[in-house]
This record gives C-alpha cells, sequence and structure tokens, in this order.
DNA sequence: TCTGGGGTCCTAGGACCC
DNA sequence: TCTGGGGTCCTAGGACCC
C-alpha cells in the first residue's frame, strides 16, 4: 500500500497545515488615503447618502478616528452624521474637531487597490481563496513551517506571514491584519484579535485555549439570532461552546450546531480552495421613501432587471432562474422566482419576468426592490478571455475568477496571467450602478 | 442601530416520479 | 385504488457574512 500513513497520530494530515487569513484594515478607506494623503490619522467614513437632500445609504468603512465617534460600519448614515457632522456642515462655533470628513464609495478605484494586493497574495501562496474585495484566505503550508526559528521561541510561519504583511504595505501602501492557524476558522478569528495592523499567530497545539475565551459572537457563523439562542443554552464563549453537548447543539440548530461545535474547538478540516465561479447575481434598491406607485416599481426593476443581465453576459454567465425581492415595511423581505427549462442569457426575458413575478405586490407598499439570476452555467471560456473582460470595464471584481471549476486539477498557478495586455478600458461602462460591498471589520 | 447592497448556505414543504 | 418509501427538483424564507 501507498506509504505515508505511518507515522502520525492524527488520522487528518491537514491538521500541521498553516493557513494565513488576510484581511485589510478599514480598507475603504485606506483606499481613499492612498488617493488623499491628507486624509491620514483624520475620522473618516466611506458612505453612501451622505450628501445632503440624499438621505438614504449606509457607512461602508469608518476609520478608527470615526469609530472614536461611535461611527460603526453599516449603520443608518443619518446616525453616523449624528454622531460626527461633517466638517462641511458645522457652523461657526462648533469644534472642527468634533467633525469629520465623508467620502461616497468608489468601488471601482478600490478594487484597483485590492487587484494590487491580490497580486502578492498570489504569489506568496500556491492556494488563496479570496472571500470578498479586502479579505483572503492562503495555504502556504508548502512555503513555510511550523518549526521554530533556529534561536528564538517564534515560528518560521510567523516570519513568513510578517513578510506577506510587510510587502503589502511596503508595495501597495495599505495595511493588513494577518492571522496564522492551522486552519481557516481559527486564521479567521486569529485575523481579528489585533486590529489593525496586527499579526496573531496561533500554533496547532494552542488552538484550543486561544479560542476558548472569545465570545461566540466572534465565533465566524454565529449571528445575532444564534447568539441569543446560545446565551439562552447559557453558552457565551467559544469555550462553553466547544464544551456544551453535541447532541443538544445539534438538535437545536442542526447541521450548523455541529460545525459550530466544531469551530469552538479548533476543529477545521476544510482544505483552503480556490474562489468558485458565482452562483447568482443580483442587483437591488432603495426607495428614498416606501411608494405604492406601480410604475415607479415596475421602472426600478426593468432597471436592475437590465443591470443583472448585462452583469451576467459580462461575466459569460447565463441563467436559468429568474427572481425579484420586494422588501415592504418594515423591513419584511418577499422573494419569487422561476425557473426555465434551459440556461439562457435574454436581457429581455429577465426583464419580462422580473415584471411579471412583481405583478403580485402590485398594491404593497415597497421599500426595497431587487432582481436576480440565479441557477448560473458559464460557457466554456478559455482563461485569457476570462481575464480580459476581468480587468476591464464592466466593474466586475477581478476577485472572483481565479478559481477553475470545481476540479481541483488544473493548475494555474505558474504562468503569470496575460493579464495585462488588457486593451485600455474600450468601451465606457455605461451607467454602472453604484455597487457598494461593504466592509465590516 | 428603523435598515444600503451583494452574496452564500441551509431548511422545509410540495410536486412529481418510480 | 386510503396508501409505503426513496429520490429529485423547485420555491420561499431565514441566518449569516462582508
Amino acid at each position: 500500500m501507498a506509504g505515508e500513513t505511518l507515522p502520525g497520530t492524527e488520522t487528518d494530515d491537514r491538521s500541521d497545515s498553516i493557513v494565513l487569513h488576510v484581511d485589510m484594515d478599514c480598507f475603504y478607506a485606506a483606499c481613499e488615503r492612498l488617493r488623499e494623503p491628507d486624509l491620514a490619522g483624520e475620522p473618516l467614513v466611506v458612505g453612501m447618502g451622505y450628501e445632503p437632500g440624499e438621505g438614504h445609504g449606509a457607512v461602508a468603512t469608518a476609520s478608527y478616528e470615526a469609530r472614536a465617534f461611535g461611527v460603526e460600519s453599516a449603520q443608518p448614515i443619518s446616525q453616523a452624521l449624528d454622531r460626527l457632522p461633517r466638517l462641511e456642515d458645522i457652523g461657526p462655533d462648533d469644534d472642527p474637531e468634533k467633525a469629520g470628513y465623508y467620502r461616497p464609495v468608489d468601488i471601482e478605484f478600490y478594487k484597483e487597490v485590492a487587484a494590487e494586493v491580490k497580486e502578492i497574495l498570489h504569489d506568496c501562496a500556491d492556494v488563496v481563496r479570496e472571500v470578498s474585495i479586502d479579505e483572503a484566505y492562503l495555504d502556504v503550508t508548502d512555503r513555510t513551517a511550523w518549526d521554530l526559528v533556529p534561536a528564538g521561541d517564534r515560528t518560521l510561519a510567523e516570519g513568513y506571514a510578517r513578510y506577506v504583511k510587510q510587502r503589502i504595505e511596503r508595495e501597495v501602501g495599505v495595511t493588513a491584519s494577518i492571522g496564522v492557524a492551522p486552519n481557516m476558522s481559527t486564521a479567521k478569528v486569529a485575523s481579528d484579535f489585533d486590529k489593525p495592523d496586527g499579526l496573531t499567530v496561533v500554533r496547532p497545539g494552542e488552538v484550543r485555549d486561544f479560542l476558548a475565551p472569545i465570545s461566540v459572537h466572534d465565533v465566524h457563523g454565529v449571528g445575532p439570532v444564534t447568539a441569543r439562542e446560545l446565551g439562552e443554552l447559557g453558552i457565551e464563549t467559544a469555550g462553553d461552546l466547544a464544551d456544551a453537548d453535541a447532541k443538544t447543539l445539534e438538535s437545536r440548530f442542526g447541521s450548523r450546531g455541529r460545525e459550530l461545535h466544531e469551530r469552538a474547538k479548533g476543529i477545521d478540516d476544510r482544505a483552503v480552495t480556490p474562489t468558485g465561479r458565482p452562483k447568482s447575481l443580483s442587483r437591488e434598491s432603495a426607495f428614498t421613501e416606501p411608494t405604492t406607485e406601480m410604475a415607479d416599481k415596475q421602472e426600478v426593476v426593468r432597471a436592475l432587471a437590465r443591470d443583472v443581465a448585462d452583469r451576467a453576459r459580462s461575466r459569460g454567465a447565463m441563467y436559468r432562474t429568474i427572481g425579484i425581492k420586494v422588501i415592504v415595511p418594515p423591513f419584511e423581505g418577499n422573494t419569487r422566482a422561476r425557473s426555465l427549462p434551459g440556461p439562457v442569457d435574454e436581457p429581455d426575458l429577465v426583464e419580462s419576468v422580473a415584471l411579471d413575478l412583481l405583478d403580485e405586490f402590485e398594491d404593497d407598499r415597497v421599500r426595497k426592490l431587487g432582481v436576480r439570476v440565479s441557477n448560473l452555467s458559464f460557457a466554456e471560456m478559455d482563461q485569457s478571455s476570462l481575464d480580459s473582460w476581468n480587468s476591464k470595464t464592466d466593474s466586475e471584481n477581478s476577485v472572483s475568477n481565479s478559481g477553475g471549476s470545481d476540479e481541483p486539477a488544473d493548475e494555474r498557478s505558474n504562468s503569470d496571467e496575460p493579464m495585462s495586455d488588457d486593451d485600455t478600458a474600450a468601451s465606457a461602462p455605461k451607467r454602472r450602478g453604484q455597487s457598494s460591498l461593504v466592509e465590516f471589520d
């Protein structure tokens, strides 16, 4: 039989993996400061809807200086302005030290900066899973080791992570926090442990002790609902969760319960896999004021449908399911969807199906509408054409295509992609809807 | 925290098939 | 046709993440 089964007591040889979780610090704000260095050290809020008369919108990223005033990610912009007025808006008697700078989300620019960071990440690891514009997992097992450096008590892995961190800062000019651990979920918690500009290393033997004092709120996959329910069971920390009865958790939370239990114990044998293709594409938009006007709703749905269809086409995606989302006050969501016999790329159909589904909500007051295509399939495109739509026009993440399909086979890591044969963003993106990825951190 | 936008995954019920 | 079980697909909703 094949060797390799011999020595370890562990059955799973992933337990000595080295995973980095790289999490950019206040990424949008950092990007703004890159092109506007005077913003350094100032309270800075990046978001939408802060201009007088705009009224609705939310904070995408607040710098730490702004957070000191109580401004937080995802906060309604009105609340942010209450806590930290814009410098432009304060009166002569107000203290300018208690006001801040606001900038609109400019996702295209952030993607450019992110692309520079990713280039470094791909250079530093064989497998990179990009989670979002500002976050990625790296499997660096083959690039470094858990061994201690010769005359010290630090690991080689720590040195390697420091090297990645420094390259990002030196070559791009923004900072990242990095968590190093034997698995993804622990690395994730570790990167969060010492933000900003942090580096936290959790060695294989230390995982459980490291996690134990962490609040369940900070366990990946635990949101407000689960945290509350766990609280009712007397489970407040990851340690409590790790010690909890597996059966109880599973009966109460289903398969997620088991997963959370494992995570809390520091067990996570998922391999770091490259970013896959998207499963759905959607676009949504909120009304300034909830409306019952069918004509208004239809107009919005038409625009969203066109946008989504454009985006699907530029990504080479065909869709089999078309759906809408209708949010009615206070904040109740409704979804409707229709599947087609086979995958299509037909913008007119997206529009007509979406409008059709909207009819059911003719009489409802509507706060927000969305259009979505899912059940995606991708025409075979060779990597170079993927890269070219990636680097020009239509706005999409240069992020998500780096993975092949699901087959692990195809190594494409060698040839540094022909990315740069980019023929100048020729056709101007017509009306690129300000997509706005929020960055929480 | 009265609430912006773009995603993922899971569950549960019903239809339908064998 | 009163009646068991397994599988798959579809829709809707919910929790969560960034």
